[in-house]
RNA sequence: GCCCCCAUCGGCUAGCGGCCUAGGCCUCCGCCCUUUCAAGGCGGCAACACGGGUUCGAAUCCCGUUGGGGGUACCA
């Protein structure tokens, strides 16, 4: 039978990694196996769901290069579907309505609490009669529709990541199908969804495990086969909590604005809960497609690392080619509105010297930027200048031997230093230091030959004589 | 309270009874690359939660304890 599996995000908030790693596990999992992906938006929560977090969801997937063969569907839109299933549910005399009131309810669920039985519906509404029934109805009591649950037996599940997992059915009580105003609740909107779109896997986080029986008596009340579930252990925050708002940078789009690359995200979340191996790390898209697989997903939670996640997007900036780079780089500072994404030709003039070394292309502005303009020099920086003995004679050195240079390439700079280090006698770290500062500003910076090499002859001896004059002031 | 899940270095993980004096990656710390450094190379610190079993033999199997997580909604 093909394979069909579904991400069903509930567009009630911003789409965070977790939710971004079980799309991309039900990805893998369809690109894998050849299999069909359906994206659905449970929205039946009306009050909490809005569009923006549709499009937000939309926008990560798209960035993700996630895509789907199904769908988008929403639930919103099928909410008859939900409301003619509950009424023959009714009708077979497999659900039932509701009249208790939340009142009711809530003292119902504090004395079982207290009595330390398990809260659960009395399934009072289930035993009245007509009369009762019409009387509340006269009356116009609001009603809800639940479901009958046989407290009969257990329900078992072959979970391909948990193995075997049961459930009382006493425990379970009857659930709520249909809320008052006639929305479906998720319990029951989700299997029907389910069972309509023939999903074969149930591919979603730990946190829904517990939900698993109550799905499970929608399936048999509908007489529909049951899909294999596959329960994905949570990603957790820092503190090893549930992640949250709270725990800052764990939005995808974060990430994307950052200069993230999106096969570095998908690399990363496909390592928190799963491996290929004990050795393989650093992995292409193509490559997890190829090695994925649900039985080497594992049991126990992950906390989201972005300190990991950054040392793999400097290993996949390195992987791309040189023009790669390029494309990615200018797309970037265009996307993020930097001044520097108007000069494309200086982008790509510079790009390949700083490509072995930047994590993030956030920092490429910081890093770069010199020299696109004027430099703006770090206190620090200058200070180690100042401080340095041996930095007049330096640049002065320095200084002469460029001036000198009939021909301005980064080899030819390279000979003309490396000749200053030997007529001064100066080791090449400190000789280049003061220099480095004078052309950048900085302390880290790309290479400096090739730095003095895009920033020219006239430029380049310019800012060595202005930091030429700054010691000359303070020092 | 009740139900379910989980438990290997600071983090992500390998390990499915002997190959483990526990391997890899990130972080951190050193050293090297007669150039800073966030790049590269080399090296180092660092873990089987605890207690009982089972077994010739347990990180691996079973039970319990402790700890963490999730659920227990007319949220999803």
């Amino acid at each position: 039978m093909p394979i069909k599996v579904r991400f069903p995000p509930s567009p009630t908030g911003l789409l965070h990694v977790g939710s971004a790693r079980t799309a991309l596990y039900n990805w893998l999992f369809a690109r894998h196996t050849g299999g069909t992906l359906v994206l659905r938006f449970e929205d039946t929560d009306r009050a909490r769901s809005t569009d923006e977090a549709i499009e937000q969801a939309l926008r990560v997937l798209e960035w993700l290069g996630i895509d789907w063969d199904e769908g988008p569907t929403r639930q919103s839109e099928r909410m008859d579907v939900y409301r003619e299933t509950a009424e023959r549910l009714i009708s077979e005399g497999k659900a039932y309505r509701c009249y208790c009131t939340p009142a009711e309810l809530d003292e119902e669920r504090t004395r079982r609490q207290k009595a330390g039985e398990p809260v659960i519906y009395s399934g009072r509404c289930r035993r009245l009669t007509a009369v009762e029934r019409d009387a509340f109805e006269a009356e116009g009591r609001p009603s809800a529709v639940r479901l009958h649950v046989d407290p009969a037996g257990e329900t078992v599940i072959e979970d391909v990541v948990r193995g075997t997992v049961r459930w009382e059915n006493a425990l379970l009580g009857d659930h709520i199908i249909l809320r008052s105003d006639g929305t479906p609740t998720y319990q029951f909107a989700n299997p029907v969804d389910d069972i309509a779109d023939g999903i074969t896997h149930v591919v979603r986080g730990e946190d829904l495990l517990s939900s698993t029986p109550r799905q499970l008596a929608a399936y048999r009340a509908l007489g529909a086969p049951e899909p294999v579930f596959a329960h994905l252990p949570m990603i957790l925050g820092p503190d090893k909590k549930k992640l949250s708002k709270r725990h800052g940078a764990v939005s995808v789009e974060e990430f994307r604005d950052r200069g993230y690359l999106p096969s570095a995200m998908r690399n990363y979340l496909a390592l928190i809960g799963w491996s290929f191996d004990d050795k393989t790390t650093v992995m292409t898209t193509p490559e997890l497609i190829e090695r994925f697989s649900l039985e080497r997903v594992n049991t126990s939670p992950g906390v989201f690392d972005p300190a990991k996640l950054e040392w793999l997007n400097g290993e996949h900036l390195r992987m791309l080619t040189p023009e790669e780079y390029v494309r990615e780089l200018q797309s970037y500072l265009e996307r993020v509105g930097s001044p520097l994404a108007q000069h494309p030709e200086r982008v790509a003039e510079v790009a390949p010297i700083v490509q072995e070394k930047l994590r993030e292309l956030a920092q490429f502005e910081s890093f770069a930027g010199f020299l696109f303009g004027p430099v703006t020099y770090e206190d620090e920086a200058v200070r180690r200048v100042v401080d340095d003995p041996d930095a007049p004679r330096a640049v002065e050195s320095a200084k002469a031997s460029l001036e000198a240079l009939p021909e301005w390439t980064a080899a030819a700079i390279e000979e003309a230093l490396r000749a200053a280090c030997h007529e001064t006698g100066l080791k090449p770290r400190v000789l280049f230091f003061p220099l480095r500062v004078a052309i950048s500003g900085r302390t880290v910076a790309p290479g400096l030959f090739e730095s003095l090499e895009l920033l020219g002859r006239d430029e380049s001896l310019a800012r060595i004589d202005a930091l030429g004059r700054k010691f000359t002031l303070e020092g």
